[in-house]
DNA sequence: TCAGAGTCTGACCGATCGGTCAAGTAGGCT
DNA sequence: AGCCTACTTGACCGATCGGTCAGACTCTGA
């Protein structure tokens, strides 16, 4: 099959080992994932694994490299659409549905991007942070408004996917993702909207 | 010298390698430091690091531990102190201060508290760090207060230990550590003063 | 002078790492 | 039938991992 149709029959199985290496990865972390172990979760063989992907580096691409798309395609719109209030709304809105929807691979790079340095993908995605901390923030602001910013962003990042494994851990089964969505996305609302001279409180 | 009296003429060993190992455990990760590399960069064998701390995780526990000491003490008083206003005003100011003083632990641990299971120091970073989270927020609080809590807590010192170093790296050389200290306490305290009922805005 | 504790080191161990390679299997095409 | 492509695998490689151990080099106190 040839052909990257449906294939209905099977999972692909480059895609299974791509979910199995980004599991590990987010969890253990890349450096404490060993390629053997990846192939044995998956019920592959060490070699099946870099048939697929060339190298551990490859498959880390493969596994992350979808989701810093994503966040590089999210920051160039806001960039495009100005500061206004109305911009920072719909960019906290799709900011925190790209989180529920990329909880593993942003997990990944959050937590591992200044552990692996000249991995090119790795590379990729601290560019992209660090152009998402200059856009939504003048170099100029205060520093309080910076820390403002970076609490906001980094807060959320992290309480997503690192708090959702084990801050919340046992005592919250989960929450409905709706139900984080909108939370979630209140607090963002109150710490980045008002944003230039603190027209509120 | 078999006291641990000042000796002023060298630093001792053991305090060196630890400063080392902290280092390379926050910037690269526990797993993808070596005991080589580490005995290489303070300039000993790595049977010298062995000498002094008998496995790679006692290197981990000494290097880290003290900051979970404190931790814990910082989380006890607060605990015992009640959950007024000006309770939560000393303890965010203490917090923020203890961020300040422990960097780069609080960077290990909070950065790879998941990937390190069965790690005894680890596990009780992350037992602290999940009291933290009770303590200062009651279960039964709607969710969009955890949500300021995780947010706050979890921005401030991700802010703090990564930002600094990859975040602002390079366009702020290093903001004075009382501005720092300053902005942040203001960003908490916006966060978690209110605490019941959003009083304001 | 000798004994002994404290420190440092190189040689060495088994295990595991990421990665290569040749062989083998299964299915589709002519 | 034959061939080709996609896929999977075990054997194997050099390097490095954490850790052990037996020496060797201080320095101190008797």
């Amino acid at each position: 099959m040839p052909t990257d149709a449906p294939t209905p029959s099977r999972v692909r199985a480059s895609d299974e080992l791509r979910q199995v290496a980004l599991e590990q990865f987010s969890t253990i972390g890349f450096a404490a994932s060993s390629l053997q172990h990846i192939a044995d979760q998956a019920g592959y063989s060490k070699s099946s694994v870099l048939y697929h992907y060339s190298s551990k580096e490859a498959l880390l691409e493969a596994a992350i490299g979808p989701a810093i798309d994503a966040l590089e395609a999210l920051l160039g719109d806001f960039v495009a659409s100005g500061r206004s209030v109305e911009a920072r709304a719909e960019f906290i809105e799709r900011f925190v549905d790209f989180l529920l929807g990329n909880r593993l691979a942003v997990h990944t790079f959050v937590n591992q991007g200044q552990s692996l340095p000249g991995v090119p993908v790795i590379e990729r995605a601290n560019t992209a942070i660090r152009g998402l901390a200059d856009s939504i923030c003048e170099a100029d602001a205060p520093l309080s408004e910076q820390m403002r910013f970076g609490v906001a962003l980094a807060g959320a990042a992290y309480t997503l996917v690192a708090g959702a494994t084990f801050l919340e851990q046992g005592r919250r089964a989960e929450a409905d993702d709706a139900d984080v969505r909108a939370a979630l996305i209140s607090v963002l609302s109150e710490l980045l909207i008002p944003a230039d001279g603190r027209t509120t409180r």
